[in-house]
DNA sequence: TAGAGCCTGGACAACGTTGTCAGAAGCGGG
DNA sequence: CCCGCTTCTGACAACGTTGTCCAGGCTCTA
């Protein structure tokens, strides 16, 4: 055994370390380059024989195909891309396994990264991925102008828009019903008799968050009630504002005796105040938490299937790379108001 | 404006839709291929003008360099690959998010799969990047038998196994130290009076869990108490079971008064069964879960860091892409017990 | 004004694979 | 014994890019 550390074995000028080629397997198997190929990709006709002692070269100096060459050579990749928006929020970690699976399912591998919910970013990450000649794309989009992505569609990359709509370009999209179920959670509220609702959500040049307000609106409007400014805060995510926020309503002469929360990030920080919070306030969310039937009381949410939504999209995209699709669709799925507790408290007042 | 529908544009017959190359741009520019090879990749020695007009045939043509061929050229390929075990688990959240951030500071893209814990699908997984050419690997192993690996690491792919330890070759890998961790937990407990605790973990196949249960053992043995069989219930992970190993437990005639938790899921169940149960029983958990702090009482737990994790092992990838990096080595890094009441509750008897 | 040197641009091969096509070998029938 | 057929094999071009190298035109200096 050697004891020259492994990693020696490099011979620097080589490509790709030292990997043979299928030259290298035809070579020493004493057949055709061709063969090997044939061999390498299970076609038929090759002798029993040849197949023999073309695998024999194969496995004795370590061959693997180099699908770069492949796919240059063939134009399909077998690779499809997933821009999302961060990776580590949970809410998209069920969507990219969805994903996964489907092209799993479909012999295709998953490119992805985040956009950091930076359009710059995520226009750079989109064409890396058409760079590298990925047969589509699913994507969450952060900007709100698509129309680099023109090219590629007329170059026939199938492309899938995922929880937020594409902007100013037309494409199948995929999303929750964010307006109707917002309306829902806070109709929900209104029937356990709150009036004062506040509403703390992000920005609303994000569709997903502009929808949601729309919704609470909605059924503010329904219940004839009208709103005040000072219940909704609009743009604020990070937990310290959001924080400031939930406690300005509270602090009010004429507090809200209800919060609806406009994403998982926020509905935390909110639970995270009321626990402090020695009245009853009540509290529906969008977007499901874990452990949220644990809590005391259990959290209402409004719940989006982040899998379905991952599913659903990728599917649409092996139909677009089939060929068997036509107008570009806008899909829209249902959520599910999922009652715990936290929604039915009554008004303190 | 045309109403075919926009697919309609796609001529089939076309390698990649009917993407515009360099020679396609070259023509309509009027110059040879070569410079605008240099205007696409920004090298020097093109006039003005003459970038400007390549330029304009770019854009006009939409052109978008094709990096398969580009790779297939240069021998790198800018993409490393990341095998781990469920996306959708939400340790893994971060650690894949770090990943990401760690190549995408080196200009590299990610691709990655999930292996579903089976051994054949991390192999099929792995060896299907190595296929790609990924410069390098980060590995969460299903597997304990990574000798298919030999030849990859031989042709200089460089790799980094996280979590768990590579099996039967000699690779980098980063862990969190599960050893001690559980010890000090145990120990925790112990200290808080206890001494007939439960251990509640996954196969000891699993390099974690083994580790995880070596500590439980040692912070045992320590304190000189002598551990029944039925304390202790290996390989059992779905919910169902775990909530029977851990009712089983309590309903002995002379039952724990602590359980130790192997990893967060099943943390959550056993969390979901003493929330059902009068006896105050403490717990602490391995891995920490979001929403610990606010659950009545707050769950103490070993928090590992798994964005940490992911840094460190896509650090060192990338290092050994340096070239700087010399033998394969052994990163443990330390968990950290975080106390939030459920693993300071005193012993029921 | 001639020669040296620099700058710009392009022709060409190569990367590793697959599709096409044609040649070689084997075999059976007339 | 030859022809035609089938079966297996390999030579060659092509995929789109980049590295090498050389040619031509320009500027600068003597």
């Amino acid at each position: 055994m050697p004891d020259t550390p492994r990693r020696a074995d490099r011979i620097p000028g080589n490509r790709y370390g030292n990997r043979p080629t299928m030259k290298d397997v035809a070579a020493r198997a004493g057949v055709g380059l061709k063969t090997v190929s044939r061999v390498v990709n299970g076609e038929a006709g090759v002798t029993p024989e040849t197949e023999r002692r073309v695998q024999e070269a194969i496995d004795a100096l370590g061959f693997r195909r180099n699908d770069s060459a492949r796919v240059l050579r063939k134009g399909r990749t077998a690779s499809i891309g997933l821009v999302l928006e961060d990776l580590a929020d949970p809410f998209y970690g069920p969507l990219s396994r969805a994903v996964e699976e489907v092209a799993r399912a479909h012999g295709a591998l998953l490119i992805n990264g985040s956009s950091a919910e930076d359009p710059d970013r995520e226009q750079e990450l989109v064409l890396a991925l058409c760079a590298r000649r990925v047969d589509g794309l699913v994507v969450i989009p952060a900007g709100d102008d698509h129309r680099y992505l023109e090219p590629e569609l007329k170059a026939g990359v199938a492309t899938v828009f995922v929880d937020r709509p594409p902007g100013r370009i037309d494409a199948d999209v995929v999303l929750s019903d964010n307006y109707g179920g917002a309306r829902d959670g806070v109709a929900h509220l209104i029937a356990h008799g709150h009036r004062r609702i506040g509403f703390i959500g992000d920005m609303p040049r994000i569709h997903t968050a502009a929808e949601r307000l729309r919704g609470y609106q909605a059924a503010m409007e329904d219940a004839g009630i009208p709103v005040k400014d000072s219940w909704m805060s609009l743009g604020v995510t990070d937990p310290e504002r959001v924080r400031r926020a939930a406690e300005e309503m509270l602090a009010d002469p004429h507090p809200v005796t209800a919060i609806f929360t406009g994403n998982n990030r926020v509905t935390v920080t909110v639970i995270r105040v009321l626990a402090q919070h020695d009245r009853g306030v009540a509290l529906v969310g969008f977007d499901d938490i874990e452990l949220a039937d644990l809590l005391q009381p259990g959290v209402t949410v409004v719940a989006q299937d982040a899998a379905a939504l991952g599913r659903t999209a990728a599917e649409r995209l092996f139909r677009q790379l089939d060929g068997t699709l036509l107008a570009p669709e806008r899909i829209e799925l249902p959520t599910r108001l999922v009652t715990r507790g936290s929604g039915e408290v009554p008004p303190a007042d």
